[in-house]
DNA sequence: AGCACGCCGACT
DNA sequence: GTCGGCGTGCTC
């Protein structure tokens, strides 16, 4: 009996200690089954990377039997335990990322199957001869397969194999991915393209850690360009994974992929169904997948040879994790390139200020992709001071704006309107009392919603049937809806473009994926005058006959005191009008703003980014917020406010003095209460460079909560107001 | 994550 | 008096 560490892919710190039997085998990485309190359990041999020995009371339990599957590789359980230990949580909940497909955890299951068989065929008839044509090559098939094939009923098949013509055989569950041709399509890239394209092939070609930063405008053919790395890591034998903010691009985006390789790459993100999950899971640890295309959580396949990350929209919010491990995938790819020294492609049109600073210092390599191609020219972009040219009482479209979809419309060609705000509108009011309708689980308005008629809480889902009195003063039909929601706006184009065909497309529209592709299709044909719609129309997705952008509210997100909100307007608008006027006709972006003088609608216009960056890294360095300096948000939450500030202070007290570290709070966080629970949050600004961790760690993370008080710590928050 | 244990409300 | 609701804490 030999003592063994095993991480279970639960919320807990460490690895537990098991003993294991003399007749069982079992190196570091394997999965192997043991028991935990009543139950059994897989879990992972873990390296005794400097975890204290179990308590002397704890009586050791026996690993149960060693699961045949390969190991899980040791560069991941090094990046699991770098990921776990920044931010700074259970190694097991590090593990659980990896072992969220649970049924791919154990032997490869095959399956039934039908092949050749030695008997005679009875009686030959059109159909069994049919099934026996399919079958001649000496491959396996399931039975509803071949019959399906061989356009017969699966009677036919079953008395085949009665007569023994056919048998009956075992092959894998999972058809086999395809091997991407390299050369299948390849595209013409354009001079500065292929620069890009071959500066970060050599770094593919010699497999040495190296991050680019891919900084194109929209329409630029960064796809192209990362699409050619690939290729090469491809060719040397090496997998590579794409990484997307959203499962809305990967439709569209699957189809280039395919154009582009002849096959369908694998993918990976949360709506994939079991099998699929297993498929992949499994195809990519055995090297089979070369290439995998999925949201942030693919950083966690357990990859056999991994060899290129390209992470698109490196900017996208999307990839920051918000709950359990709080990893930001696009910081974390960094560090398993470094790990795996393979190059790193971070591709953006817009690059976050951080990523934008470490190209134009010299960090990571700084390729620009500043033309349009196939003659697409960059939109011009206006502002409609809304000071100026104020929309009527209760509408939100200003005159310009109108005039302008109104030439659109004469002319056949596309208008869209943005807006990010979801609903009818965003506040009810009572006209009576002034009672302003909020949820009462939340710090939140609820949010009217025309189509079920229903006032929601876009934070916990909670809804009511609209009131037709006031809940507070109960005044009967006082009460009014306040601002725009996309519902609303809608209504007004509605009355003002009769004969137009408008097209309303926002998350709140229960639709299923194949229906909104089928939308965004009919768009893309022109089947459409005027499409209304929220940040899910941002992405992805290009209209040939769009050329006219009216973003309703560009000062949205700009309002509440976060920092970080300039940047995001701006990624946001930028992506937006980036819709405009991607193919031969001039696009025109027009942002109805009451702050046309602000650095975000100034950069806009001008479309001078320099200035926007150098506006912004200026702030952030006077304020020492990140990249400048480093921060950690804790939020303490409970019941009771009280009990969560009195829990905050008490960590406080606990934090080492040292110089440098500032702590800044008790505070209400941001959404100071949701779900029924107040939530205080206390922010921790460092140094750069200063690691934060083992401060917070042996400091205030060191006091325990009981009770029903709960504390959430957050490495690099992505929102810190 | 499960599952056991424990402490308060409504029932045979 | 007990059954069982969930809230809390532990699992090598």
């Amino acid at each position: 009996m030999t003592i063994i560490n095993v991480l279970l892919p639960l919320a807990i710190a460490d690895a537990y200690s098991y003993l294991l039997p003399d007749d069982l085998h079992a190196e570091i990485g394997d999965f192997v089954e043991v028991p935990l309190g009543s139950r059994k359990m897989i879990g992972v041999v873990w390296p005794d990377d400097g975890k204290k020995p179990p308590a002397k009371t704890v009586k050791l339990k026996t690993v149960i039997g060693v699961v045949e599957m390969k190991p899980l590789p040791l560069e991941l359980i090094k990046f699991l335990n770098w990921v776990c230990d920044y931010y700074i949580s259970p190694k097991g909940m590090g593990l659980r990322l990896v072992m969220n497909v649970p049924e791919a955890i154990g032997v490869v299951q095959n399956i039934d199957a039908v092949r050749m068989g030695t008997g005679e065929v009875e009686r030959s008839t059109k159909a069994r001869d049919q099934v026996l044509d399919i079958c001649e090559g000496g491959e396996t098939f399931r039975k509803s397969e071949l019959a399906k094939q061989a356009g017969v009923s699966v009677a036919v098949v079953n008395g085949l194999l009665k007569m023994g013509a056919l048998s009956m055989a075992q092959m894998p569950k999972f058809a086999k991915f395809k091997v991407p041709k390299t050369n299948h399509n390849l595209a013409d890239l354009a001079d500065d393209q292929h620069a890009a394209a071959d500066t970060i092939c050599q770094a593919v070609a010699v497999q040495k850690f190296e991050t680019f930063l891919l900084d194109g405008v929209t329409g630029s053919g960064k796809t192209e360009v990362y699409f050619a790395a690939i290729a090469k890591a491809i060719e040397q034998g090496k997998q590579a994974v794409v990484l997307l903010p959203e499962i809305a691009l990967t439709v569209d985006f699957l189809q280039r992929f395919e154009n582009r390789f002849g096959v369908e790459p694998a993918p990976w993100h949360s709506g994939l169904a079991k099998g699929a999950r297993e498929r992949v899971w499994r195809a990519v640890a055995s090297g089979e997948a070369k290439i995998v295309i999925g949201a942030r959580s693919a950083l966690f396949l357990p990859f056999d040879n991994l060899g290129l990350i390209v992470v698109d929209e490196e900017h996208d919010g999307a990839y920051k994790q918000d709950s359990g491990v709080m990893y930001h995938a696009r910081d974390m790819a960094v560090v398993k390139a470094n790990i795996g020294k393979f190059p790193l492609i971070l591709a953006s049109a817009t690059p976050s200020l951080e990523t934008y600073l470490n190209a134009t210092s010299g960090r990571y390599t700084h390729l620009v992709l500043d033309k349009r191609h196939g003659g697409a020219k960059m939109p011009h972009v206006r502002s409609i001071d809304l000071r100026e040219h104020q929309p009527e009482s209760q509408k939100f479209l200003s005159e310009p704006l109108i005039t302008a979809m109104k030439a659109k419309l004469a002319a056949g060609e596309q208008s869209l309107l943005f807006l990010n705000r979801r609903g009818y509108a965003p506040l009810t009011l009572c006209r009576a009392c002034g009672h302003r309708i909020a949820c009462p689980q939340c710090d939140a308005w609820l949010v009217e919603h025309r189509f079920n008629n229903r006032l929601m809480c876009h934070h916990c889902g909670i809804s009511i049937v609209k009131p037709t009195k006031c809940t507070e003063c109960e005044a009967e039909d006082k009460l009014v809806a306040c601002g725009p929601g996309v519902e609303r706006i809608f209504e007004e184009v509605e009355l003002l473009f009769p004969e137009a065909r408008i097209e309303l497309l926002s998350s709140d529209i229960q639709m299923n994926v194949d229906e909104i592709q089928r939308r965004l299709n009919a768009i893309a044909a022109g089947e459409c005058d005027i499409i209304i719609g929220t940040q899910m129309i941002a992405k992805g997705h290009h209209f040939p006959h769009l050329t006219l952008v009216g973003v309703v509210d560009a000062d949205l997100g700009l309002e509440n005191g976060d920092p970080r909100a300039a940047e995001r307007t701006y990624q946001l608008l930028n992506q937006v009008a980036g819709r405009a006027g991607r193919e031969q006709k001039q696009g025109m972006v027009l942002l109805q703003t009451y702050m046309p003088q602000s650095p975000v609608m100034r950069a806009m216009i001008a479309q001078d980014r320099e200035a926007f960056y150098k506006a912004e890294a200026y702030g952030r360095e006077l304020a020492n917020l990140p990249p400048f300096g480093r921060l950690a948000s804790i939020i303490v939450s409970s019941k009771e406010q009280k009990k969560a500030f009195a829990f905050a202070r008490t960590m406080i007290e606990a934090a080492p003095k040292i110089t440098g570290m500032v702590i800044l709070g008790p505070a209400p966080a941001p959404m100071g209460f949701v779900r029924g629970r107040h939530r205080v949050r206390v922010l921790a600004r460092a140094p750069k460079g200063f690691k934060m961790q083992d401060w917070l760690k042996s400091g205030m993370l060191s006091v325990k909560p009981s009770g029903d008080l709960k504390v959430q710590t957050d490495t690099d928050p992505y929102s810190f107001f």
